[in-house]
DNA sequence: GTCTATAAAGCGATAGAC
DNA sequence: GTCTATCGCTTTATAGAC
């Protein structure tokens, strides 16, 4: 029996674990048809660019995602410090505490992201110029807190890349660890 | 006019590279004539099982790459300091400054890595113990030396996910003098 | 060892009924 | 909004001539 009243929004979380474990080219509309339970009839009813379409919109909840819970605060928070221990947080509990991959980043390594280049680069750019703001709210000279964020949102990248090569988890988590350390000892907390 | 006498191992450079432009998933058999210059009849005769031969030939010709000129030297040269100087400037020659990416890494994010497991699993925790033995032999214990291990292998990866998305080779260049000092100033170097 | 021709399957995408 | 049927193309892989 078909399901009525499907929403585009409800299909974009399941899209983006799938690209997750398959990569944008390795992301089959048979896969896709199955794990949402949508026919291709729906899925080009929401997503008339198909593919292409799919990941615009995983990458624009991404985006949005990040910003309410992560850029913003880091931005505008009165509270510097707390606001990047909010970071470490939330980034901890979005990849699943090394569980789960960043696509943003696994969307830069291939031709992938000639495909979304604008949106892939602000991701990081917006994350990097937030924790920049932080840090010299916290004291730190310009070049000092970009150089930080730089190593930290890297360090973060670095970290997921290393968990699942692995296939533990727990090099993530202790690479947070490090990182909001290191961080709190520059700021002086 | 068909070329002769072609050897397997002139083609697998390379397949190395379309595979770190494409993907596993998206590099495309026509792809693979085209910028080899052989024909699918040349290519099954060198890798009978076709693409997942290939991928695990450059898989092989990486293994043996970092074994002789990074891994060996981590782990058995007489002077462990230069051992690491050399393996920072390999690293960076190998991935051109910032401008190639990992592989290994590329294919630990997605189910590609189910296919290598073994490969992709050994290439860092191989690289990761080479190092710690080095940094055992500079004085540090053996926690202080897996840990700043694992921070500098992550970095390196983190740091080439990071420069692709910018588009910024620099990126990459600063990480690794950012984790080479850091590492001499632990050593007291 | 190289090539061309071809097979069989899967791909993304579309059309049209309901 | 959902489905099924189908299109045209590309895919991986094989066969067989040279």
């Amino acid at each position: 029996m078909p399901k009525v009243f499907a929403e585009r929004s409800d299909v974009i979380p399941a899209l983006g674990e799938i690209f997750r474990e398959y990569g944008f080219a390795g992301a089959s509309l048979s896969e896709i048809t199955e794990r949402t339970g949508l026919g291709k009839g729906s899925l080009y009813h929401f997503f008339p660019n198909g593919k292409n379409e799919m990941a615009e919109a995983v990458l624009n909840e991404i985006d949005t995602w990040f910003n309410e819970n992560v850029f913003a605060p880091l931005r505008e928070s009165e509270d510097a410090v707390s606001s990047i221990r909010l970071m470490f947080n939330e980034v901890n509990r979005y990849f699943k505490s090394g569980k789960r991959i960043c696509l943003v980043g696994a969307f830069a390594l291939d031709h992938t992201r000639d495909h979304f280049s604008e949106k892939v680069c602000n991701y990081f750019k917006i994350w990097m110029n937030s924790l920049t703001t932080a840090l010299k709210r916290n004291g730190l000279a310009k070049k000092d807190a970009k150089e930080i964020a730089e190593e930290v949102v890297g360090g973060i990248q670095g970290a997921l890349v290393l968990a699942r090569s692995q296939d533990d988890p727990k090099i993530f988590v202790r690479a947070m660890k490090r990182l909001e350390k290191r961080i709190m000892e520059l700021i002086g907390e």
